[in-house]
DNA sequence: ACTATTCCTGACGCAGCGTCAGAATTGACT
DNA sequence: AGTCAATTCTGACGCTGCGTCAGGAATAGT
């Protein structure tokens, strides 16, 4: 399984040059082909997991799309997994992005946990190849052949994501705002709330049909169910339906225009697991 | 996509013979094999597809490991996808099971959803890789690949679960037991409910490190968020520690004594979906 | 211009899917 | 116990696609 490696190496710069404070270092054209490249691989794979799962994306199609030999792209990606897990960590990154927009407006620990259930529901409707990504990446098969490397990277966006939640509920308990139940503590509720939204939206995404069992919009009623879920706990403020559709309609049009669908076609992202690397994946 | 037909035919029996009236139509030596292989496919193929999900299922490795020709496997199931889904209905008939049984003893319409969250949990506990089978098979990619036949029975059965649990809450309201906010449906609770627990599983099933986050016990937490839940939209009567462990004690080790792992192992169940076929899946 | 390093290529070996012509088996009827 | 049509079984075949690697091409340092 050894690759043959590629260390990262700047190019050479005069002494005197000063490197700018930010991320981007000057890279060399090859650089920045190799890297340009990656982003368009990537580019590539996503509409072919969407359509046909792992099994759809492959390595040979990518190549002739691209007009590259197979190998180049087993320089960039050892396996399709690798691309896979590229491509979950994107999803994470913008759903992340998605949650510090969403409780940015609001003051209130409730109004921030339903902030959030917003942008989850943003996250499926306006990204919705990145959502089934990210759900199939969870299965063993594709966890175990992608790199450590990259299951850290992702493992991490994950954290963020749940501890983001985390914090507001022990705010919530601080400010008095959330009283628990005796032997109950933050993280089953915020775990509740993530099961909730979670589950509702898979189910939404692989249940044809859903509206024959009397469910015409799903993310209203995950809305609605996960409020229910903070009134079983007594989470102050109790859930007042006029306020509850001014606060949704006011952070769906705040994440459309801080995270701008485009986003997702950027190369922005990418960056953050781009990092120095030259070649031959680490 | 035509195959050779197989035309059901039962063996000539003498004119004066009364057929039993129950399900098992006397079958020919030939007609008995082949449905027992169709069984010990399917007792083949479900490791595999545990272990490896779609692309660890073999067609080559299930005809060498029986000792029989690639054909004879594609004679009883035209391709990898069909398998899965007959095994997901394994599952799903297995579920109607537990929850049938899980309500039963119950007299509260709380206490039989409350008995009905513990057969899923069983399910998940005791069946966990019927459990995976059935998640895998809500994607798009063995969805339209299997036949026609096969995913109407699918769905029949998952209506039927559905139905189940949604009776219940009818029944609910009926007796006041339940009184629904404005513009809320029963199928919105109940939709609650499943996208909780379903998500809850998932997420215990494919999140390496829940306790991590501070979950030991992720089924517990579940159940008790479905409890917040039901108390959330006031469901009678409310929510007490004491009397849920004796409930879930009590289910427990009903659904033990009437849903023996065994069944999964059985060929009971694979009779519903094997019905006078002969061979070359319909 | 020379050389070392890095990068790209495409043929190769392998595994697995689904097909199908022909061989083997079955069983109904002499 | 023989005939024959229908059914079932077989395994070689064509094909797609993965991941590898020896060798050729490009690049960059001096």
């Amino acid at each position: 399984m050894r690759h043959r490696n590629g260390n990262a190496k700047s190019p050479t710069r005069s002494p005197g040059t000063t490197r700018p404070a930010s991320v981007s270092v000057p890279l060399t054209p090859k650089q920045a082909e190799i890297r340009s490249r990656e982003i368009r691989i990537l580019q590539q794979a996503r509409p072919m997991v969407v359509r046909g799962g792992l099994s759809g994306l492959s390595m040979e199609a990518i190549a002739k799309k691209m007009s590259y030999a197979k190998g180049t792209i087993y320089n960039h990606f050892s396996c399709k997994e690798e691309i896979l897990l590229a491509l979950a960590i994107q999803a994470n990154e913008i759903r992340l992005r998605l949650f510090e927009s969403a409780i940015e407006g609001q003051q209130r620990s409730r109004d921030k946990i339903a902030a959030i259930g917003v942008a989850c529901e943003d996250f499926c409707h306006r990204f919705d190849d990145l959502f089934g990504i990210d759900a199939m990446v969870r299965h063993v098969t594709v966890w175990e052949k992608a790199s450590e490397q990259r299951r850290e990277t992702l493992a991490d966006c994950e954290q963020r994501c749940m501890g983001l939640v985390a914090r507001i509920g022990h705010e919530a308990v601080a400010t008095g705002d959330l009283t628990l139940p005796p032997n109950r503590a933050v993280e089953d509720v915020v775990f509740g709330l993530w099961s909730l939204t979670y589950g509702g939206s898979i189910i939404e995404q692989t249940s044809p049909g859903l509206d024959q069992i009397g469910i015409q919009d799903a993310f209203a009623a995950i809305r609605r169910n996960c409020h229910a879920l903070m009134d079983g706990y007594h989470w102050h403020p109790l859930y007042d339906d006029q306020q509850d559709r001014r606060l949704v309609r006011r952070v769906r049009s705040a994440l459309k225009r801080r995270v701008p669908r485009s986003l997702a076609e950027d190369d922005l992202f990418s960056e953050s697991h781009l990092q120095g690397r030259e070649l031959k994946h680490g």
